[in-house]
DNA sequence: TTGCGGGTACGAAAAAAATCGTACACTTTT
DNA sequence: AAAAGTGTACGATTTTTTTCGTACCCGCAA
């Protein structure tokens, strides 16, 4: 019953939910084709993916009047942090440093934002409680 | 027909044979059962489902007498690579230091580990190539 | 040679995911 | 009040993924 996996599909709805936040069917549809490479299907075909995924709990939904608004369940960023997590633990055998070496040799990033990493070991290194 | 994302299941054998290294249809067919959360199915189901990952291409297969030994195509490190490059482009827009915050945040790092940050950190802003 | 104990190949069934057609409800316009 | 436009609901079909049964191959021990 509760299969916690979103299937590709339904995860390109969510997607769109965060890139949009609360939105109708009809916004959700249409972002979707204006994403690259996702094929054109028809509106009833989102409306219906997205009522599944509102009865999985995927989705929370407001109906105000007469449309639907859904809202993911679900933060980006809870989802981001999930996959983060199953890789520093899985791929880098739990070593987050290890992750972000590869990470900062692959993509530059600014002086500001190298000091701002400097600020954050600093931070780290003197016990702070850094949210 | 060149579908280049495996499906669920495919992953999960994708995992398998990083795990084990090239491997016989019985090994990974074993040690997916070995792997927690994972449903038993027959022997033959896990066959056909490597001989497809053959015919699409994610696997190699090398058959010296009579048991065929695959390969994966794709290394983890690829693999991984591939899912943070889109992660910083899609989720932190770009900035690499906002993941690095992220993940530090979290996981918690060895001084040995943040030294090590740092050393790379040095060797970035000296322009220098690392490794 | 015969009969196991491994193995691969592959068609086809079962299950899951994705798509659509159609019915019907409510506004807004004419 | 009828027509047009926009919406949800949902059964049914299509497509894809997953599973398995069965046929067949090969080496080896009895």
């Amino acid at each position: 019953m509760s299969d916690h996996n979103p299937t590709q599909k339904e995860y390109l709805i969510l997607k769109v939910l965060w890139k949009l936040g609360p939105s109708t069917v009809r916004k959700v549809h249409e972002e979707l084709f204006a994403t690259p490479g996702v094929k054109k299907v028809g509106y009833t075909t989102t409306l219906k993916l997205m009522q599944m995924m509102h009865a999985k709990g995927f989705l929370d939904r407001n109906e105000e009047g007469v449309r639907h608004v859904y809202k993911a369940k679900i933060s980006e960023k809870e989802d981001t942090e999930k996959i983060l997590d199953e890789m520093v633990d899985r791929r880098f055998r739990g070593s987050a440093s290890k992750l972000v070496l590869q990470v900062l040799g692959k993509h530059k990033a600014s002086q500001k934002e190298l000091d701002e990493i400097r600020a954050f070991l600093d931070d780290l290194e003197n016990g702070n409680d850094v949210h």
